[in-house]
DNA sequence: CCAGTATCCTGCAGGC
DNA sequence: TGCCTGCAGGATACTG
């Protein structure tokens, strides 16, 4: 589900409304998670502590709890966090429960359970096999310089690239699909057979799209919501995504569809070479 | 190292 | 109505 602007809507709702919170308790179940959830021990390690920042990398969150390390989650396809009242019945598939001291509480749900939610000790971050690999943030300044060369050295599709998070830590199947169609690419072009200037073209689109998305709350296209239950309004914005067989709105051909590293790529033959 | 595929899991829409 | 199939916003462990 969450992509870049997605993960993005919901750490600044996070900032909004739990700055400087205590956790007083949490609770959950041992489920399996893209790793196994242990509620126990992170019991241990949360309670007690403030929440003192929320950062994002890439697709990940991550909760400081003062100095002492921080909660870092992965919402997946279907995680969602939500921020309720405690006597609010719960989701079906609430995997985890942190409350808060004034009686209100941060849930994880994910009904897929391709998320993460582990904790880090503080110090950690640096040496963790996933966080330690990943790419630089698709909206950081000098991207435009710095990511055309290393997809111009790779001859797999442009669009696998574009998702691969070592590469760049954030872009999923939605705002792929949306800058190669604004710049006017193939998903399944060789990034080797593009040329620089074309694939800067492509690095503005990508920065673009997602800064618009972010800017609208992200996109939701089922159950996407912030933690306090705001939708996402950039679904009406998509032009690509999701819209195979429908006229294209820059030369009303109709889109196609095509299987580019297993992910579902929507893309015009008259104007996506 | 690189590229491509299979796999984890539930829910939903569409076809019959 | 119910059953079946395929597909879904992601990451990773494999294979060649």
């Amino acid at each position: 589900m969450p992509e870049l602007p997605e993960v993005e809507t919901v750490r600044r709702a996070l900032a909004l409304c739990l700055t400087g919170r205590r956790v007083v308790a949490v609770e959950g179940e041992a489920v399996r998670l893209r790793q196994p959830l242990d509620p126990a021990a992170l019991a241990m390690s949360l309670v007690g502590r403030t929440m003192a920042r929320f950062r994002r990398r890439g697709k990940y969150l991550l909760l400081d709890g003062d100095n002492h390390g921080s909660l870092l989650v992965h919402l997946g396809m279907s995680g969602r966090l939500t921020l309720d009242r405690r006597q609010q019945p719960l989701l079906p598939h609430t995997h985890l429960v942190l409350t808060l001291e004034d009686q209100r509480q941060l849930r994880y749900v994910d009904p897929r359970r391709f998320g993460l939610v582990e904790w880090l000790p503080a110090g950690s971050e640096a040496h963790h096999p996933t966080l330690a690999g990943l790419g630089p943030d698709p909206l950081d300044d000098d991207l435009v310089e710095s990511l055309p060369p290393r997809l111009r050295c790779r001859r797999a599709p442009v669009k696998s690239l574009l998702l691969d998070q070592r590469l760049l830590a954030g872009v999923g199947n939605i705002y792929a699909t949306e800058a190669l169609w604004r710049a006017g690419i193939r998903p399944s072009r060789a990034a080797s057979t593009i040329s620089l200037a074309r694939l800067r073209r492509l690095t503005v689109e990508l920065q673009a799209v997602l800064a618009e998305a972010v800017t609208q709350g992200g996109t939701t296209l089922r159950d996407f919501a912030s933690p306090s239950g705001d939708f996402g309004s950039f679904a009406v914005s998509l032009q690509a995504y999701g819209r195979e067989g429908e006229p294209c709105r820059r030369c009303s051909r109709p889109l196609r569809r095509a299987v580019v590293g297993g992910r579902s790529s929507a893309w015009c033959p008259g104007c996506q070479r």
